[in-house]
DNA sequence: TTGAAAGCGTTACCAC
DNA sequence: GTGGTAACGCTTTCAA
């Protein structure tokens, strides 16, 4: 029952009348590089000033490209997804574009209507922070002339382009961090999120160690988030057996960790524990932190993504990865104790 | 030099082409309360979904109200902003609009520019939760039927309905707080950003302190963040008559200013200082800090942004004011020393 | 219940 | 350099 009045936007018409000039005319004064003279320009800016217009980009959208970009994603309070839409946002409105933003969960069925949000607004591109789409849809993205950018995300959908940080990487280097350190039992913490990125850093982690003839005790606790790493912290310490070294798949996680592993079981880090993160939240710089973590880097990746936009045929099922960088503070001890 | 192909939707006339019915019965199909026959419409169901059909809202906007609304922000990875973006996006979008965000600087001419966005995109409505437009501009806002919301904002602009936290009862409470505990040496720690809100709580403070014959030190840091909490406190505590109670106007500040009186001046917390926060940030909560500090009840303010945007009658230079929740934790002992 | 047609605000294309 | 016109995709009359 929604009898709301439209608004009732100034048009290029009633401009036109006001200035005595034609639709066209003002439709070229605001149009880069086409020709109008300088004085029916001035008509039109001074009648288009008078009454407030402003472009339509709806209506434009119509015949050309929207420049609407959507973002879906979800956990948007999580700092780093916060940095993300952030660093995405900016960039893009720098390249011309403007964003919506599709806050959903993760479910498929969550994920698709988003999707289907993107081509009611006929957004020029989808960019997913979250979740897995179902290939059909993608596939229906892509057929109306979408361009699907997937951001840290397992699949590589056919005709979409995939963008993520090199989790190996991280898996790898946490070990050697911890062994370096002259750690002997070492811990993996991870979420219930069994999300690809996740699932990778783990994987490889565990692999790496065993290459080495040890064997991580690994924790999942529940979801990706501070108190989760807390209450892995309990499970941990409240064993026989605990770490001395631990790689954390999220900073969000180490954090919790570190606190719980601090003040209930009286645990000096790094002396007794060491601590690796991801992702280099804000909070891993701080004070009471001081967290080893692998930073991604926001803002190569949103470069990444406003280049991909920009040159669409480079994107078909690209796949480009970047490498997270280290980012060595003082949750792992230099060297062997 | 944008010669990008525009993207190719499939529009209602390929569907009804390909169902064998007309433009006007694809349209009915996909309106709510429109009259279709059952077979009609089942043929045109079956041709949308086997085209890939999405219904135009863009072109829909041109006759109606575009349910786009339009958030403009600053400073989003601040975890208070990331909340409150999470929580508007999430509320707008279940009750039918879809959210723009524009990310700004706060400066005049980078809102200015986000609210010609606002108007070339038709959006139904623009919430602002950082910068200050200008005045004439929210006019031309108004005029053209849009509806203006500004969040914790300084000026009752005329048309534009505002909505803001109680900032005074959060600096008496404050107040009250730190001298139930006991504290004689006041201080407060600001920004340098000089929001509305942010004078607004310090002014309270000051002058209820006053009222009880107590100066108050206030140190005004950098911008508003976690390191302009730790200068702050490099400098409160240089000084010689150091503050054995503070209020930050924000939580991140009470962070940073925690984690340096206790790590760089040996400061016990709530026994050598008592803390008072705003905003109630996660981080408030973390085993860490355990800030008392005051809640901004999110929810209920986008519950309020929402009913504004579907009763935009009521909402004509309408002030409504939220209490925050006073948080009680650690940083502030229940009574004198 | 259905289809034809008008109109929404643009921009691109054509004549002039 | 300028104005008229078509086209974009939709919803909403209006007749049938």
């Amino acid at each position: 029952m929604s009898e709301l009045k439209p608004p009732s936007f100034v048009s290029a018409q009633m401009v036109a009348d006001r200035a005595g000039v034609s639709r066209s005319a003002v439709s070229r004064t605001f149009t880069d590089g086409a020709s109008v003279s300088e004085a029916t320009r001035r008509k039109v800016l001074e009648a288009a000033d008078a009454l407030g217009y402003h472009v339509n980009h709806l209506a434009r959208g119509l015949r050309e490209r929207s420049n609407i970009v959507c973002l879906v994603v979800a956990d948007m309070t999580t700092p780093i997804r916060a940095r993300m839409v952030d660093v995405l946002t900016r960039k893009l409105q720098a390249s011309g574009k403007i964003t919506m933003v599709i806050n959903t969960e993760t479910d498929t069925e969550s994920v698709s209507a988003a999707l289907r949000q993107t081509l009611n607004y006929r957004a020029d591109a989808t960019v997913v922070l979250s979740g897995t789409p179902p290939a059909s849809l993608i596939e229906t993205c892509i057929s109306n002339g979408q361009q699907v950018i997937l951001i840290n995300r397992d699949e590589r959908l056919q005709g979409s382009s995939s963008l993520g940080v090199d989790n190996a990487m991280a898996g790898r280097e946490a070990l050697f961090l911890l062994r370096r350190a002259g750690c002997e039992r070492l811990g993996l913490i991870t979420s219930n999120a069994r999300t690809a990125s996740l699932v990778e850093r783990e994987a490889v982690f565990v692999e790496a160690a065993a290459a080495e003839g040890l064997q991580v005790v690994v924790t999942e606790a529940g979801p990706t988030s501070y108190e989760s790493g807390q209450e892995a912290a309990r499970r941990v310490f409240g064993r026989s057996e605990a770490p001395d070294g631990v790689f954390c798949v999220t900073d969000l996680l180490a954090l919790g960790f570190m606190d719980v592993a601090r003040r209930d079981f009286g645990l000096a880090i790094p002396d007794d524990l060491c601590v690796v993160g991801f992702d280099d939240i804000e909070q891993a710089g701080w004070a009471s932190y001081q967290l080893t973590t692998f930073r991604q880097p926001l803002n190569p990746m949103a470069d990444e993504v406003v280049d991909l936009l920009l040159q669409p045929q480079r994107a078909v099922s690209e796949r480009r990865m970047i490498e997270p960088i280290p980012v060595w503070r003082r949750s792992v001890r230099p060297g062997k104790r």
